[in-house]
RNA sequence: GGUGGGGUGCCGGAGUGGUUAAUCGGAACAGACUGUAAAUCUGUCGCCCUAACGGGCUGCGUAGGUUCGAAUCCUACCCCCACCA
């Protein structure tokens, strides 16, 4: 993509500044890093941009990346990029923005995540130049006086003057000390890494400046301090979380992620281009544009935002391939190139004595209605003893036959693109739908997008 | 240590002896509609047997008990929370 390494052209101020302030909420101070930047250009020394993660959870989801994307800028503006990963503070769980304390971890489950972090993070970082820390690095060496005295450069008025913790306060939520002292440690790695930039989230607005006050005691420059919005959910309303399911895995399958970028409120459209996709700033303008004058349908730009996050994380080839599943399976309602195939025991569920039926059970046709499914043998019907629903469940298309019921029973169910009737309405003596045939090849669709591929043998 | 409150289905949260498989909201699933897997509307939403009609089982922290009958009453135990020390 863009320039990185030290070989390359140095890029002019205002074109780091512009870069740099895309999505973000508060630059504290600009003016500050400004001139970092400025000296930076002049000396050839690049800024250490720091990133603190605590890999509380394994998986990251598309709202983690925002603020990795901007450290990505940062690299790709051709400055040390330094990731710590908070092996100590992720134990104690960050308090920002939470009204109750965190779940605390072992320092194993801690590490074991920090791995699969890692390897995450290469999605969107440039590992090659970033630097990683452990924050356990300078905290397992501290003795008790050291915490003491890393505990008096701060004043509890003014940790409670802090929304999260003085709230809990008064309302006479519990309130831990260890959660007291999160902010000091996240701002002592900026004192041991000699930050000159720090990102995140605007709920570490907070943690961010406690850095600043830090750095000022132990005599270094104040780091700037850039925040960054919080993404909102697939739902359009809550920030994307894993707990509140509506988010958007880095991990998840291609075709998967398409389809979850696409089911995002229009309204989300502009923040999600400028804050999870590598799409330049001029263009960006013309996307605004175009959605501003109503001329494009908001659901052909989306599908571009989809092509260009599943592109990121995974290929540009993936993401045309989920694009085509996407208008097959979903705008179209056909069944997608690959199904799953379930084997069908068709012969070892007939009559045994009956003749021939060895080699040709493929070429048999059977019929399902109520139910029930019977087998065309020799001009006559033979009911299995099988029933559809039980079918399904077999197949995984149901986890309980009591489901797969209500499921043919909601039309639900198609064979070969015939819908299934609801099994026997009331009396029976009504009409009797029409069975729809079943044979060797057959694709059952249940829902919108299960579908499964019938073997006879 | 003391006092008080509480543990209900995926989540939140009603229900204090009887048509309560358990109000309601959210989530989820399905149908209709649609430019989308959005929004909206409708329906479903423990499991098992039955093609169906119907029937059975499990379920309100755990274990017992009272009762014709309990999520609801009693006993013990486990866990959580608040207030006071």
């Amino acid at each position: 993509m863009a320039q990185t390494g030290q070989q390359t052209r140095p890029v002019p101020l205002d074109e780091q500044l512009a870069l740099i302030r895309r999505g973000s909420v508060a630059i504290v101070r600009e003016e500050e890093l400004a001139g970092k930047l400025r000296r930076a250009l002049g000396q050839g020394r690049p800024l250490r941009v720091k990133l603190g993660v605590d890999p509380s959870s394994a998986d990251l989801h598309l709202g983690h990346t925002v603020v990795l994307r901007k450290l990505r800028q940062f690299q790709d503006l051709g400055h040390q990029a330094v990731l710590i990963i908070g092996d100590y503070t992720g134990q104690i769980g960050d308090p920002s923005g939470r009204d109750k304390t965190r779940p605390q971890r072992t320092h194993a489950e801690v590490l074991a995540n920090a791995e699969t972090y890692l390897a995450q993070v290469g999605k969107v970082l440039d590992r090659n130049s970033l630097e990683v820390r452990y924050n356990g690095e300078w905290f397992q060496r501290m003795t008790f006086l050291d915490v003491i005295a890393l505990m008096s450069r701060m004043t509890v008025a003014r940790l409670l003057e802090r929304d999260a913790f003085g709230t809990r306060f008064e309302q006479g939520l519990p309130l831990s000390f260890h959660e007291l002292i999160y902010p000091l440690m996240q701002g002592y790695d900026s004192v041991m890494v000699q930050a000159d930039v720090e990102l995140g989230g605007t709920d570490q607005t907070f943690n961010l400046l406690v850095g600043r006050d830090l750095q000022r005691q132990a005599g270094q420059e104040e780091q700037a301090c850039i925040t960054l919005p919080l993404l909102v959910g697939t739902d359009g309303v809550q920030k994307m979380g894993k707990s509140l399911d509506n988010y958007i895995g880095i991990n998840e399958a291609p075709a998967e992620m398409y389809g979850k970028v696409m089911s995002i409120p229009d309204g989300l459209l502009i923040p999600y281009f400028e804050l999870v996709t590598a799409v330049p700033n001029e263009e960006l303008v013309e996307i605004k544009a175009a959605l501003d004058e109503g001329a494009t349908n908001p659901m052909a730009l989306k599908q571009r935002l989809a092509r260009e996050i599943v592109a990121l994380f995974h290929s540009p080839a993936a993401a045309g391939e989920a694009a085509a599943h996407f208008a097959r399976v979903v705008q179209r309602r056909e069944a997608p190139e690959a199904v799953p195939e379930f084997r069908f025991p068709l012969a070892a569920l007939l009559p045994a004595q009956l003749p021939g039926n060895a080699g040709g059970v493929q070429r048999m046709e059977c019929l399902v209605s109520n139910d029930f499914i019977s087998a065309r043998v020799g001009g006559e019907e033979q009911a299995l003893p099988l029933t559809f629903s039980r079918l399904l469940v077999e197949a995984r298309m149901a986890p309980s036959r009591a489901q797969a019921v209500r499921l043919i029973n909601q039309g639900a169910v198609e064979i070969d693109e015939t819908r299934v009737a609801p099994i026997a309405p009331f009396q029976g003596g009504g009409q009797t739908a029409a069975p729809v045939p079943l044979r060797h090849g057959s694709i059952i669709r249940v829902g919108k997008r299960r579908f499964v591929k019938i073997l006879f043998e």
